[in-house]
RNA sequence: GGGCCGUUAACUCAGCUGGUAGAGUAUCUGACUUUUAAUCAGAGAGUCGCGCGUUCGAGCCGCGCACGGCCCA
């Protein structure tokens, strides 16, 4: 630490300055009696008829700007609520504050006492009779016009993106809004709010590679989990009838603009309840929630218009396939066909894949893109749904859906299978088809078919990503930007 | 894993055909008691991501590496 430079010297000398004063540099004795923004609101800058409080008022936070006329100065103090103006004369605060005043520093916290008034230019200000030091900055702030911009330094110092680009403290006030909301929503629904394990001994619920730990005292291996799913079914045999969690996922896969290694997502399950009805539930919580964030239903995505209105368009994965792919019926009803029509698409398919991966693998590569407004795909291949309800009259087929938005999968949800026989059959099929090649090999949750050989009642389930749909709701083109630390590799340079 | 792009002062960015580095903001000094990108005068501040090479000479050319972004798998 002895090669700091100037900045960071200079920026220490005057804390040591600071102190031989007898100022405390990190004093906690403040008590703010307003946020700026209740007495210093914005809409009081446009309107001039806006009534000013009077009496004294305290403010603490963060000096951004400083305008300094010498024997005066103009900052403007941020909080968590927003900025203000403040105003400081010598005359006011007296010869032995203004030598402190004088050893601020932007980025510095200050507490200050005084009554509001309107400046020349009408913006209403605190005229500061007294201040309080509060906090010393070492480091400086970036540039007060262009804000922070370098992308892997607004990651990896977010507290400073946070200080510095107020629009991305709206992003994040907006994540928890929505966390909220979705819980609200459940909550008015009688889903009960639970917690399951994240640690799991086998890894399942999903199609997922997960990361491994090692628990030392019980000497076992175990495995941050992938999906919640397989739980969450187990407390409906337990006899809770709806319930929801919102936590953490972990994949060992990797990174995007859509996927980070831990994500959250949000899983729920109603008993007596099936696909059908969670679709008129999805559309009706997100489209709510979107009003409530945007005051539309309407919003701009990247560019592009995306309208949440219920109803949401419907097709099955065969329509799909033919509508806005333009494959034919015939290929698609041909299981030879479709998995030669795939290969000339070169989709890499393994030898035991059948024409149901076959199709999900086309989908995924000429319609999901094309999906833009909020729109369900139903009908999905037994084979690629080991975990979803056969339908009652095409075995081939489950009672499940995927919601795609912006050309990306926001939800996937499915009447639940509840027979344990087959579940077993299915689970083993799919741990023998994924085969030696993973590095850990997918094993089979007996305690889950054990659970279900008890009853599980008839039930439909649902995943919703969390991150994307504050994405969406944000516009933000990056999973990265709507993540408060997303993960990135360490960084080899001395900080 | 592959392709393309980026990495220069604390921040945002310039930097020509290879000739020892520049601006604005921030900082420091001075002036200034209603500014709001305050203004005016002056000053300091850089392992040019890291390493190797080519060259009389590299921020610039070549190779390798690191980190990041976008796209693809």
């Amino acid at each position: 630490m002895d090669d700091l430079n100037q900045i960071l010297q200079q920026r220490r000398d005057k804390a040591k300055e600071m102190a031989d004063l007898g100022v405390d540099l990190y004093s906690n004795t403040f008590k703010p009696s307003h946020t700026i923004a209740e007495i210093l609101p914005p809409e009081a800058t446009a309107n001039q008829d806006f009534k000013l409080a009077t009496g004294e008022k305290k403010i603490a936070g963060r000096i951004m700007l400083m305008r300094n006329f010498g024997k005066a100065a103009f900052m403007t103090l941020q909080d968590s609520s927003g900025r203000g103006q403040v105003y400081l004369r010598k005359n006011d605060v007296g010869d032995e504050l203004f030598t402190v005043f004088e050893k601020l520093d932007i980025g510095d916290f200050i507490g200050c006492i005084g009554e509001l008034f309107r400046t020349k230019k009408g913006e209403p200000t605190l005229k500061i009779s007294s201040f309080q030091h509060i906090t010393k900055s070492l480091r400086p702030l970036p540039e007060k016009h262009q804000g922070l911009k370098d992308v892997e330094k607004r990651y990896r110092q977010r507290y400073v993106d946070l200080i510095v680009n107020p629009e991305v403290r709206e992003v994040f006030k907006t994540r928890g809004q929505i966390i909220r909301m979705v819980r609200e929503y459940l909550e008015e629904r009688n889903y009960m709010e639970v917690e399951t394990p994240m640690m799991h001994a086998i890894a399942g619920g999903a199609t997922a590679k997960p990361f491994q730990t090692h628990h030392n005292a019980l000497d076992m291996d175990l495995y941050l989990r992938i999906a919640p799913e397989l739980y969450l079914k187990r407390l409906l045999v337990g006899g809770f009838e709806r319930v929801f969690e919102i936590n953490r996922n972990f994949r060992n896969e990797g990174l995007s603009t859509r996927h980070n290694p831990e994500f959250t997502m949000l899983e729920f399950y109603q008993a007596y309840a099936t696909f059908e009805d969670l679709m008129e539930l999805t559309e009706d919580m997100i489209s709510t929630i979107c009003l409530k964030i945007n005051n539309s239903m309407v919003i701009e995505f990247e560019g592009q218009e995306v309208d949440l209105t219920p109803p949401w368009k419907r097709y099955t994965m065969d329509e799909a396939l033919v509508e806005l792919a333009g494959i034919k019926q015939d290929i698609l009803d041909n299981p030879d066909k479709i998995i030669a029509f795939a290969k000339e698409k070169h989709i890499e398919l393994e030898d035991k894949a059948g024409p149901g991966k076959a199709k999900m693998e086309l989908f995924d590569l000429l319609v999901e893109e094309k999906l833009i407004n909020p729109t369900y795909i139903t009908a999905y291949p037994t084979e690629v749904s080991p975990l979803a309800r056969r339908n009652d009259n095409d075995k081939t087929i489950t009672d499940r859906f995927e919601l795609f938005v912006t050309g990306r999968e926001l939800a996937n949800a499915f009447s639940e299978l509840n027979d344990p026989i087959d579940q077993k059959e299915r689970l083993e099929h799919q741990v023998i088809n994924r085969g030696n090649d993973e590095e850990i090999s997918p094993e089979v949750d007996y305690d889950f078919i054990r659970a279900l050989e008890y009853g599980m009642p008839p039930a439909a389930g649902e995943g919703i990503g969390i991150d994307r749909l504050t994405m969406l709701l944000t516009n933000s083109a990056s999973i990265r930007d709507v993540i408060l630390f997303p993960h990135l590799r360490p960084e080899s340079k001395q900080v």
